[in-house]
DNA sequence: CCTACCGATCGGTAGG
DNA sequence: CCTACCGATCGGTAGG
């Protein structure tokens, strides 16, 4: 009977989160009232206490399991045995459908860590900065390989990742381009450049 | 002395104005009170109301008057005389100067239109939609021209669009790359394409 | 441009 | 999981 309720406590955990996932992207993170995320669980507002220490907690799940996640993946693609622009451009690619997948987490992420309290909000940002060098070591080993132009390492990493970013304003209807020509669109745009040869 | 006491007013409105961009550029249109504004004007938050409206015109003064800004540059664009991916090139080259010289304006701009109320949402929505197409035109004439590669012209406005946008993560310290140097790199990678042919 | 104030709403707690 | 409630803060108004 215990491991029932702890079970339902936990499943009634990652059902806030989904809510409230949703909600911060809908209105951000501020905009968001407790009160409307208990209602849409059912509940009264004091009642999700019970459940989580506060509205800090919920930003704090979304963002820092983003970090993690992209984290683990650029500790997978530097360890892959391939040419240094092929790591480039399976990071573009990863970055891509990061946006298509988990869309509302990563938004989310984007726009409200700035909501972050010290200390998580400095451990964060450490993070960022991290994954970006590394991000920019990749391109630098390219660059060396001579199998990328010689742009600032830096320019390159702030170029690709808001690009991918602006998959955000892109609009999901039947009368656009499909999510795979997008793709193969932007990767084709940052690699070869919109110019014929 | 009616005439100086009008031209008093202005000045006070337009350092409303400016004070509030900076504060909105800082904390976000929600998170900005009109407490706060008025102690960086040294007045009391009521005193506002004898020179604007609301919180609400701030904004708008803020994202209309880009938008103003904006599709005016495209008239002028699409009134030279100079091959497509030439105007494509000019277009790319003015967001980025815009990004760099018009800093938190654009930037308020870009993060807190949605906080517009009706039907000025409505417009603004539809004067972005607006220039968009026919930035995507402007692709579409260099492509037709042969001057560049067969994509989705939608994509491409997104790309160069979000690439551009990502400026503002641009950390603008003495140790990393010049705002020059930045938009010759993003021309290029956009234009040319990151790998060497 | 100020004092005084309004109704609304916020995140969160006490106690059951 | 609820009722009842707290102190804080918000945008804005009345009246001078």
């Amino acid at each position: 009977m215990g491991k029932t309720v702890a079970l339902k406590t936990s499943n009634r955990k990652e059902q806030i989160l989904e809510i409230a996932t949703r909600l911060f992207h809908e209105k951000g993170y501020n905009a968001t009232s407790m009160r409307h995320l208990a209602e849409q669980m059912g509940m009264e507002a004091a009642s999700l206490y019970n459940h989580i220490s506060g509205k800090d907690e919920l930003l704090q799940q979304i963002c820092f399991g983003m970090a993690t996640h992209y984290n683990g993946h650029m500790e997978t693609v530097e360890n892959e045995i391939i040419r240094p622009i092929e790591r480039v451009e399976k990071l573009v690619r990863f970055h891509i459908e990061m946006m298509l997948t988990h869309f509302e987490e990563v938004y989310v992420t984007n726009r409200d860590w700035k909501h972050l309290k010290e200390p998580l909000l400095g451990n964060f940002l450490q993070q960022r900065k991290a994954y970006e060098k590394r991000f920019a070591q990749l391109i630098q080993q390219a660059i060396d390989a001579g199998e990328i132009k010689e742009v600032h390492p830096h320019a390159a990493v702030l170029t690709i990742l808001s690009a991918v970013r602006g998959i955000e304003f892109w609009q999901r209807n039947p009368r656009n381009i499909s999510a795979p020509q997008l793709e193969e669109d932007m990767v084709r745009i940052l690699l070869q450049g919109l110019q014929k040869a």
